[in-house]
DNA sequence: ATAGCTCCATACGCTACCGTACGGTAACGG
DNA sequence: CCGTTACCGTACGGTAGCGTATGGAGCTAT
């Protein structure tokens, strides 16, 4: 068999973080996965606590910054508050890493790299409704409120999908209400 | 030493839900926070499957309902929604077995009790916001907006609480959005 | 008072996972 | 060609929790 790198861990450990939630990455399991055995595991890692932090640094390093580009690649705030709601609302079905990571807030691991995550997206709404010309504690109210819907929505299509009809018609809902002067 | 009822270990059960999430619903860690041992639990429960279950149905019966009854007994759909908010929103802090039964969604136990909970709540607005005079669909997506922005609002208090400031503001602003016709 | 029932303690085996010790192998450098 | 280093397998001990078996204490009713 082959040898196995650093990155050769975080990427089953990104998978199996998505499936399992935090429990998942675990050493053994992921070790039968792999095609390995926990040798090579604390090879690379010291245990298993540090396996996880490069996990979720990673997911970080990827995936946080990665919308913010998207978005950032239209000109004008609303433009952009318009495209980054679709993207994030109609696919909060692969935000089962953020859950995950909320579901497992006190990990030691795992808060800080939550508490960075939701800073960094909240201050970046926050600049866009500046933006828009909104004073600055309200920009802020409107960032907190934009993105707690998109994380109840998140929670809800995950837990109990069914009670959510029509996604389309609530995005634009919610749109128009954040976006509101009032 | 006293003998225990099953609603003694439903209690305890319930704090340590409260306080540890699901996984601190541990018959042996129960045990000794009770003053007992294993005996005790499986005596009153056949395995920990079903203490686990009974405390959430439990936790259901005595809270669910609690919080619509207070709001029922004012008159008029608008108070009731006001009402709703103020006393959901301003107290966060106390939904963690919410959040705790989110943060385990998938368990068999606790997907049933918090599919149920959800669709109550949900329907409970979607009566008011349709009481308020909004289309039967519409009430239905101010609703599950509504709720989402609870959710949300709640997992942000328990993660990362400092990002939200002026809780007031954020109240009106919730109700205002979420009540508007537009 | 004694038989029976309720409730609990004790003691045990089992599983899943963490972490460590150590030996082995393969590739590469001199 | 040989040693060193990087990487991994194997085997072990440890912990936490689940579930079971069994005996025994105490109340209760006859």
């Amino acid at each position: 068999m082959a040898r196995r790198t650093r990155d050769d861990w975080t990427g089953v450990a990104l998978r199996a973080l998505a499936e399992g939630g935090v429990a998942a990455v675990a050493v053994e399991p992921l070790a039968a996965r792999i095609g390995a055995t926990k040798g090579s595991a604390y090879w690379h890692f010291p245990n298993r606590e540090a396996l996880l932090k490069a996990t979720l640094e990673r997911w970080e390093r990827e995936h946080t910054e990665a919308v913010i580009e998207l978005v950032e690649s239209v000109p004008g705030p609303l433009e952009k508050l318009r495209l980054l709601f679709a993207t994030v609302l109609e696919s909060v079905e692969d935000s089962a890493v953020e859950l995950a990571m909320l579901a497992a807030k006190d990990d030691p691991a795992v808060a800080p790299v939550l508490g960075r995550v939701t800073e960094r997206r909240i201050a970046y709404m926050e600049d866009l409704f500046g933006q828009l010309g909104f004073d600055a504690d309200v920009a802020h109210q409107r960032a907190v409120l934009a993105y707690s819907v998109y994380l109840g929505q998140a929670q809800l299509m995950s837990s109990t999908p069914h009670v959510v009809k029509g996604r389309r018609a609530l995005l634009e809902e919610t749109l128009t209400m954040v976006m509101c002067r009032a």
